[in-house]
DNA sequence: ATGGCCTGTTACACAGGA
């Protein structure tokens, strides 16, 4: 069992590179963040048309996020509220950044946390409470299941080794000590980096900035990860980041991040 | 030191991204 994450920004802009990826690298779970579009515009039929069923729950202009899967899921969630109280979600669904399903007895989060734009703005400090909740939603997931995947755009780089340069870490967004702390208390519930699984050196990206030729010269960030429950992180056989559509004209400036499970 | 690029909008610059 495959599942990978991507951050897309624009699914309508991006439909071509997602099918053709598919098509090449036919994953059975494909999470997808930034789709920036209405359900009712969202272009299920070119991801039915390959054998994927899609679960959506997107806005316009911002956000959004997608299941595409082999098979049908289980118990589909939409939003914090999907799994929380609504009085303790408050207006952390009015960005639409959360959606969950079950394959095969995995649940399968995917999410697309804030940027928080810079430290100390308004947006990052909604950045900070939306973790605060993630870390409650989680807790509730992960006493309802055993096996439990977590992926997606987490616009935090965990460590110095995620990050190209990091100089100036402190004062940036993603690096921050206080956002780190706070996906470290989030994975506190109980998860552990797929990734570092099996690859302990720095270098390997999952996002490169549009400017400054940051992509050609591996100017990267590693800000997608996929984060395991211990059932499942027995299970992870390998986790690897897909460069190549990274490299394809009118790119999105995320990649594929890829986690595969012994059955 | 700074900005550099890209997307969607009802736009003809802007917000937002990271």
């Amino acid at each position: 069992m495959q599942v990978a994450t991507w951050n897309v920004n624009s699914i309508r802009t991006r439909l071509t590179h997602v099918v053709g990826w598919l098509q090449s690298q036919p994953v059975d779970v494909l999470c997808l963040q930034e789709t920036k579009v209405v359900d009712e515009l969202f272009p299920g039929a070119a991801f039915e048309a390959l054998g994927y069923h899609p679960y959506i729950y997107g806005q316009k202009t911002y956000n959004g996020v997608a299941l595409l899967s082999r098979q049908p899921l289980d118990s589909v969630k939409l939003g914090f509220s999907g799994v929380l109280d609504p009085a303790d979600v408050g207006d952390l669904d009015d960005q639409k950044r959360v959606i969950a399903g079950v394959a095969e007895g995995v649940c399968i989060v995917n999410l697309y946390v804030p940027n928080g734009s810079s430290i100390g703005s308004d947006k990052y400090a909604y950045k900070l409470r939306w973790l605060a909740l993630l870390q409650k939603y989680l807790s509730a997931l992960l006493a309802q299941y055993e096996q439990v995947n977590v992926c997606g755009d987490f616009n935090i780089a965990l460590e110095d080794r995620d990050i190209y340069d990091p100089a100036g870490k402190e004062t940036h967004i993603m690096s921050s000590p206080v956002e780190r702390e706070a996906l470290q208390a989030v994975l506190a519930v109980g998860l552990k980096d797929a990734f570092r699984k099996f690859t302990d050196e720095g270098g390997h990206y999952s996002w490169w900035d549009y400017r400054a030729g940051s992509f050609r010269r591996n100017h990267g960030w590693r800000i997608d990860h996929h984060y395991l429950s211990p059932a499942l992180y027995e299970r992870a056989q390998r986790c690897t980041i897909d460069v190549e559509p990274r490299q394809q004209e009118q790119p999105s400036d995320h990649t594929p991040v890829i986690v595969e499970y012994s059955v």
